[in-house]
DNA sequence: ATTGCCGGGTG
DNA sequence: CACCCGGCAAT
């Protein structure tokens, strides 16, 4: 019945989408309407109202999630991101903890919204395709009327488009705001924020999570638009032991970010990340010079770049810190794969753990990550897990993500 | 100033 | 026991 099935660019119009918001998360909105610059159809340029704030922004392509645009998939979800799952046979609500770009799981707390008056709430690893931003409509069990494009959005587009990478030249740009988060009381504070500027919903966890390594300042992100999610280069996550975070610094209009051109790949393309293995770290890089660097800085303490001297008789420790990872291939794996949660060589050798010199827990994963410490170390005794006598066995990577997000969400939903 | 952890607590 | 922490030696 309705206005005929073409698919018209038309009908876009009143679609329903998800936009960056001044958060850095997606929100929902309509596109209220479509500017598109005479002459250049690549950069046209979409008016969308938020639902929630009523307020209109404006888009380019890229930066919309819904219908016809591009997909969960090739975005990087930040905590605290509305999504909607089907867990239990059942589609429920919930809130991203954190998304590993590199595994393309994501962990998502769920809100069982089931019967009874406890909202009782459950973590769930999922793969990013199965993360749906827009709710679908009802139960999918009625067809609806015309919207056409109804069902929800998985155009199956695939991964990030990234850059791409080079390395061998002095590109390696050692610039970047980098903010530390420095050891902090948990107790009573006077005034650790800076500013409340606006009362936001709950998403309080990543939020805060987001300030505090961003920018001790002005969390402002973007208002309007937004370049790219990801205006780094290599730089793709972090968090850790050190929390590091590079911004992106000025926004302007220039024809960086983007590609020049018109369409993307509607492929996915096998990207290498490097993945520092660091326990409690989860930074990720593009190359293997600046993982390298990481590790040297951040875990060894050692200078970040090499003299031409000292780089020919070094210890390749930093190799031990990293794994590569190949992505080609979003479907697969059910489970995640195991980081190695070795510091040894990777050839098989494992003296002694021992991550450094005399390093034990506390200094490994620092103060802020208490409960990735071994028992013995959270006791102030002597170290079960570095030293001679390590016993209790290093968290995988994968229970360092799920123990730091428990951690993270029960200390924030309930900071009593 | 920070880290590792003994020894001495408590339920 | 599990757990917490004052305080001190070493860094
Ligand atoms: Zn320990």
């Amino acid at each position: 019945m309705s206005t005929g099935k073409r698919v018209a660019k038309r009908s876009i119009l009143g679609t329903k989408v998800m936009v960056p918001g001044q958060d850095g998360l997606y929100h929902p909105g309509w596109i209220q309407a479509v500017k598109t610059p005479e002459g250049s159809l690549s950069d046209a340029r979409y008016a969308v109202k938020f639902e929630e704030t009523k307020r209109v922004f404006e888009f380019c392509e890229n930066d919309i999630l819904g219908p016809g645009f591009e997909s969960v998939t090739s975005k990087h979800l930040l905590p605290g991101q509305v999504v909607f799952v089907t867990h239990n046979n059942r589609e429920m609500c919930g809130k991203v903890v954190r998304h590993d770009v590199e595994s393309q799981d994501v962990l998502v707390k769920v809100f069982g919204g089931g019967a009874g008056n406890s909202l009782e709430e459950e973590t769930v690893l999922l793969k990013i395709e199965d993360i749906r931003l827009l709710e679908s409509r009802k139960s999918a069990r009625l067809v609806n009327s015309d919207t056409d494009f109804s069902k929800l959005a998985d155009v199956s587009i695939a991964m990030a488009e990234k850059k791409k990478i080079q390395k061998g030249l002095s590109s390696d740009v050692p610039r970047s705001d980098y903010v530390q988060i420095a050891g902090s009381r948990k107790r009573r504070t006077s005034e650790n924020l800076p500013d409340d500027e606006e009362t936001l919903s709950e998403c309080s966890a990543a939020m805060l999570l987001m300030k505090l390594s961003c920018s001790p300042h002005s969390p402002r992100y973007f208002q309007g638009d937004l370049p790219s999610p990801l205006g780094v280069d290599d730089v793709l996550s972090s968090s850790g032991a050190s929390s590091f975070r590079s911004l992106t610094p000025s926004p302007p209009l220039s024809s960086s970010v983007t590609d020049e051109g018109i369409v993307k790949d509607i492929r996915m393309k096998s990207t290498t990340i490097y993945q520092c293995t660091f326990p409690g770290c989860r930074e990720q890089r593009l190359s293997v010079e600046s993982i390298e660097s990481h590790v040297r800085k951040e875990h060894l303490k050692r200078p970040e770049y090499l003299t031409v001297e000292e780089d020919e008789d070094r210890d390749h420790e930093e190799e031990f810190y990293y794994t590569e990872i190949e992505q080609s291939h979003p479907l697969e794996a059910p489970f995640t794969h195991l980081a190695s949660p070795n510091n040894g060589t990777t050839t098989g050798k494992s003296p002694a753990r021992r991550p450094r010199d005399g390093k034990k827990c506390r200094k490994v994963y620092g103060l802020e990550q208490r409960d990735l410490w071994c028992t013995q170390c959270k006791w102030k005794k002597a170290c079960a897990r570095f030293g001679t006598n390590a016993s209790e066995p290093m968290p995988t990577h994968h229970q360092s993500l799920l123990i730091s997000a428990q951690n993270l969400s029960s200390h924030t939903l309930s900071p009593r």
